[in-house]
DNA sequence: ATTTTTTCTTAATCCAGATTAAGTAGCATT
DNA sequence: AATGCTACTTAATCTGGATTAAGAAAAAAT
């Protein structure tokens, strides 16, 4: 088993190592190169991919071809179409690697059965969601009351290793402003250091 | 046991009469005053309520007295401020009703041994949480790519029965915008009929 | 019924951030 | 080393929605 999986899982549930090698049985480790998708628009997303090296990022083309960044996966954290995994319909998001990615990718099917086999596994992924609800619940309310550069602040909390290597435009479309904006703003107040 | 928490309940998982009827001794039915709170900014969450009859409104104060709704809750809906409900801290939401209000309450230690006892809940509300992160994530993008008055059209679609109930600035506060501005957008487009 | 409060409207002015456009710098590819 | 790309910057202009201010109308309280 992964060691991120692991001690990821180990945050909220204790799991036996006969689980665990179950889990394992489920997830197939797989890879992405740079600027390759792992879903685009339209498609069904038919799993849900556990980051263990790399950077993903999922995204939003609206009517005007504009992209929205609604997330970013480094090592350690989930990604997924999550509308179109539960409902398996098309999916209205894109989700790319931004750096060559390795992840474990479990298909719907194997996560219901997972689901069935190690039911503290409902407990753990319901805590998950609960807390991406909480998260967006943040964003949203950021997004309503906050300028531009108290946003940008918030998303250095939030992803401080991503901060300093992540394209400016792709922080510029997370927190919802243009690259030029984002340009001029941050020239009138610099990073700390 | 309320026959419209039993539908909401029925819809994700099935339980033995005598889960429902263990269940229903964990919820206290309570009721609000119109204009009363449900939890103010400053105190812990202590649980969850499911609205049963009138309306509630969950909203946060930001730091120039603005308010903005970040959920409804007509009968058939959860309300909590899940960030201090879940960690036990100080809310920085306020939850209000709208109208007098009747819901069910279940403390989270009670949830917590509803969880033990009853575990496919843990499934049913995992399922929940999961389509509340969906919703969020809508509305996110809404708000980063969709002109106000097409986050007005959202919102009827997402809240039918309060399009017309509601004062236009609650909803002006959920889509994001000033009393004034939706006023003069809703007399450029009127509703349909 | 009258006062008070809250909701809703209108209109003038203002501003954060978008748009447009042009240019620079780096980094791949051939 | 030339030809792209893509990231980033700068600056002028524009705009969706905010702010301010005032009044009208509806609802609640007395």
């Amino acid at each position: 088993m992964d060691p991120l999986l692991l001690t990821h899982l180990q945050s909220n549930i204790h799991l036996t190592d006969e689980q665990l090698s179950e889990l394992e049985g489920f997830f197939q480790p797989r890879q992405l190169k740079k600027k390759h998708y792992l879903l685009q628009e339209g498609e069904i997303n038919l799993g849900l991919a556990f980051v263990t090296e790399g950077l993903l990022r999922s995204y939003k083309v609206d009517s005007n071809g504009f992209e929205h960044v609604l997330q970013f996966a480094p090592p350690g954290w989930w990604m997924a179409d999550m509308k179109s995994l539960n409902r398996q319909e098309p999916a209205e998001l894109f989700i790319e690697a931004l750096e060559p990615t390795a992840y474990l990718f479990i298909t719907r099917q194997k996560l219901d059965l997972a689901f069935k086999e190690i039911p503290q596994l409902e407990r753990h992924f319901r805590m998950l969601a609960e807390n991406a609800v909480i998260a967006y619940q943040q964003r949203l309310i950021g997004n309503l009351s906050l300028p531009a550069i108290e946003r940008f602040a918030t998303f250095c909390r939030l992803y401080p290793t991503l901060t300093r290597s992540l394209p400016h435009k792709q922080i510029a479309s997370f927190i919802g402003v243009t690259p030029e904006f984002f340009s001029k703003m941050i020239n009138n107040t610099p990073l700390p250091d």
